[in-house]
DNA sequence: TTGTAAACATACCAACTAGTATGTTTTCTA
DNA sequence: TAGAAAACATACTAGTTGGTATGTTTACAA
């Protein structure tokens, strides 16, 4: 796949942008110093991007969201056992996502909490990327109900409502607690799971 | 209880601070803006707190902190019926806790998520936050457990942690879909906490 | 090779930030 | 009631912010 060098000076400034903007937060990173950690000046900057909110949006939608689906959603994709799926999706994104740090929690749940409340347009682009999860959690589960594997009167909305809020929560826990918290979740949520089957 | 005018000033201004920070975060909350919706100024301001810091601090430890207690805490102590009542202070603090608006998570929550990982000072009162509550959960489903109204193989660190962790992010959640997932959220809850006992 | 538009760099600006220096008023005690 | 300290108000600063105006370089087509 060919890139222009254009190209790719405007998705390293996404790049940097985002493990910035992960460790400090979006309103609280400056363009300058995402620009301080590139051999980019504002010049560059603001030829690719009209506005500060313009790249986030850029951002959310083309590091986030293919990182997000990569590691959330496609495991979930024709899983054999939905149950099994659902428990190691959480345990690999916990404790064997790279980049993540347990004291800077989720990129994707931490621009949530600090934007979706304040600007509409980081809203709509952070709600596809929940829905998306969300619908792929249920349809999970629904095919676990119907090959049999998990219980009839479970409703799947509950399940992936009570698994994303326990994601997001414990990323926040995590970054008083540490990792330990990881542990105890998800053995419960093991035995949250057992009782779904 | 006396309260000097001093003291009221004072108060006001963490009361305000609150307010502000709960809806625009504490970065991005400047003094002015707090100042602008009291009757005050500069020099009230920095007589009373030293650096914005400590300002923040003094709302978690005297406005926060209480707050905190009297929702989250003080229903689970010395409840009969321990089930029960942890889904009532859920559902009491998601649906009937007049100050909380959907949009705008929790305070604590929220300032979780954007200051544990950059002040440690932060981090620490925040972390005695959740440490309080924590506790609380714990002797809570102990104490059933010793009743005999919850199952000896349940592990009350795993509640816990799995409770907060749901309250927590049920509220970043909430902030992109609205109070539906709150409803979601505590009819699977109550699911799990049946699995209990 | 040459021209030209794309892809940058440099130098600026007005608005805002936490914090300070220095006043003035209020409160309360002696 | 006088005075002094507490409790504020006013005016300012240096640094930072997103964004702009204008220049220079690079890439690429003719």
């Amino acid at each position: 796949m060919f890139m222009s060098k254009a190209a790719i000076t405007r998705l390293s400034i996404l790049q940097k942008a985002f493990d910035l903007i992960y460790m400090k937060g979006y309103q609280a990173c400056s363009i300058d110093d995402i620009l301080a950690t590139t051999e980019l000046t504002k010049g560059a900057f603001f030829y690719h991007f009209k506005t500060k909110d313009q790249m986030g949006l850029a951002m959310v939608n083309e590091v986030m969201y293919p990182g997000m689906k990569k590691a959330l959603i496609n495991p979930l994709i024709a899983a054999q056992d939905p149950v099994e799926a659902l428990y190691h999706m959480m345990e690999h994104v916990l404790l064997h996502a790279p980049f993540f740090q347990v004291q800077y929690g989720c990129p994707a749940v931490n621009l949530i909490e600090e934007m979706a409340p304040l600007h509409a347009s980081f809203h709509q682009a952070l709600l596809q990327l929940i829905l998306q999860w969300q619908e792929a959690i249920r349809t999970c589960v629904k095919q676990g109900v119907a090959s049999g594997k998990i219980n009839q009167d479970v409703n799947p909305d509950g399940v992936a409502a009570f698994i994303i809020a326990g994601y997001s929560g414990i990323r926040n826990m995590g970054k008083l607690v540490g990792v330990s918290c990881y542990h105890t979740f998800l053995k419960e949520l093991k035995m949250y799971l057992k009782t779904l089957s």
